[in-house]
DNA sequence: TTGTATGCGTTATCAC
DNA sequence: GTGATAACGCATACAA
């Protein structure tokens, strides 16, 4: 009652383990009556190589890491289904690193659990994906990588970009649509790519459709609700008071939306809030949340299809395929001027 | 620049490969005077064993599987958080194996995933860990597992369970005190143990408290926004209303606030609403939402622990130790009748 | 097209 | 206490 070895299939088939390996490998030069003959062997035992065995020969483990360092739990979640929907298929399984960005030997830490564990491949979040010195680090070490980000920062078979100014300048044109002149943001911190990428998609189209957002109608948060509460009371002080207000994420704009209860300010009547992601959140809270959602889920699955690729070394045939365009989801928090 | 194997660290302590493994897994009988050189040697070297061949001799794979199936995202953020934080000192990775409890193969599933990759153990989220065939399944196949659970329901070397009835229990108390009679449950599917647990311990504790909850009070959900705002609806038109509504997850409750809004019942002003989860949801929400709070990473910390443990054949060791206490957690949606 | 022999890096069985 | 040597299950150079 064990499991069946690729020995047991060579015996009872009659071949010897090599030419078994050949047909669990795919290789093209098995006649076609022995191969049949194999995998009906195969078939019957219920054979699967054993992943250590394979690995320790072949040194590859069919184990592909997810690094990631605290972002919205939601978004983790669609990832691993993404990605875990493609590895399914190819056989390989997903194992989980969370780190920490901020810690000094972060990237020891990942290039460790990287060999520790003969992970073949790493997928790589943001906001850890930004970082050039993780990119370089897995480089040199010649480990295998796809990130995923909002800014295209590396060779397009190592990312797959989410076209984040492109969404921010379709929300400008929305907004503008509205009538809307007085339009405020509460930026992400500045270190990230990410926020840039969004504040200057929004502002850029903002100017071209000749509305400007002064330096004082930008403050920039942390992403984090109790930021998003902090900024809105600094701009919901301002007299006049803005039109609207941008979010760099929907935890800060439901901070917003906190502010604007307190203050007795409606939302949509006297204010537009917009957020970006569209979590959980955005579609429970009162009022909804109009906001931009990126296909997170395709995008992990397309990262996955890239990793695997790379692994099979057929890096060409993925190159190209790198760019998703999230879009707008218009709720209820947002209204004609 | 390759890695160090175990003959580079033997042949540079001048001893066989066989004490260095000696050393590597803590035996007993090697004199302090070698134990130590060999320590040093590893330590120049940077050597660390190789998971693959390490499994691949001892069959181990140092990988713990994750089973679930869908329930809220940031549930298993929290679980994988705290599984990673033991596993990560004892040198175990975590592979995540999402699956779908309805089908009729995923048991069947759960054991490939087990076998293919050779997972020494399996942690199993609710509401999947409620499956008796799964739990048997694995029994007879010898796969080690620990279930996350609300109820007892298999020996406490296998589980970690928490105390919903005990919960539901001190809430019951807590809307009595309140001066509350009149109160209304949206319970979860009646086929979860959990939702029974939940549903008895507060209606159990109401009555000792001389509150009864009359049939046409309780409606069963299906922990979903929707069929929140679904039974919100049908036990909002009943006339009088009911005082307060307890709903089995904060996802349920926030479709009360909603319908409640739509309706034009303040909150918690004519209608108290709970909640259970303590999502991200909760606290964001206006108003935020008395809820109930598992200790979901330290029960996931502790499901690891007794794993790794087991693996390690120190079974007894945390038999005793299997049982958690969620807490009450009162925000703005509750008030006095 | 098929088979033989060797190695991957560890643990485990013995004997010394 | 310590050390040869054989597994573990598979892949792969090299023959045939």
């Amino acid at each position: 009652m064990k499991k069946p070895t690729i020995n047991d299939v060579a015996f009872q088939s009659g071949v010897s383990k090599r030419t078994v390996s050949r047909v669990i490998n795919g290789a093209s030069n098995v006649s076609k009556a022995t191969r049949e003959r194999i995998q009906q062997v195969i078939d019957e035992l219920g054979f699967s190589p054993d992943k250590q065995a394979r690995g320790l020969a072949a040194s590859r483990s069919y184990l592909i890491g997810l690094v990631y360092d605290n972002p919205d739990a939601l978004y983790i979640d669609q990832v691993q289904r993404g990605v875990l929907e493609i590895c399914a298929k190819q056989h390989y399984e997903l194992v989980v690193h969370p780190c920490s960005y901020t810690s000094d030997d972060f990237i020891e830490k990942c290039i460790q659990f990287v060999s520790r564990s003969n992970i073949d491949g790493l997928i790589i979040l943001p906001p850890v994906s930004e970082s050039k010195e993780l990119a370089a680090a897995l480089r040199e070490k010649e480990i295998k990588y796809v990130r995923m980000a909002s800014v295209d920062l590396d060779d397009h078979a190592n990312i797959v970009v989410s076209d984040d100014r492109a969404a921010l300048s379709d929300l400008a044109k929305y907004l503008v649509s509205l009538g809307h002149k007085d339009i405020a943001v509460i930026s992400g911190p500045k270190r990230y790519y990410s926020s840039i990428e969004r504040l200057e998609g929004f502002c850029t189209t903002l100017s071209q459709l000749n509305v400007d957002v002064p330096p004082h109608r930008i403050v920039e948060g942390a992403n984090s609700y109790e930021s998003g509460i902090e900024c809105a009371r600094e701009l919901l002080i301002q007299t006049p008071r803005p039109q609207v207000i941008f979010a760099n994420n929907d935890e800060m704009a439901a901070g917003v939306l906190k502010v604007a209860h307190e203050m007795g300010i409606p939302v949509p009547q006297e204010l537009s809030v917009v957020g970006f992601d569209d979590n959980l959140l955005a579609s429970r809270i009162i009022p909804s949340l109009t906001t931009v959602r990126r296909p997170v889920t395709s995008m992990a699955s397309l990262a996955a299809h890239k990793i695997i690729s790379m692994l099979k070394g057929k890096k060409a045939e993925v190159e190209e395929n790198y760019l998703v365009k999230p879009h707008l989801i218009i709720r209820e928090s947002t209204k004609k001027s």
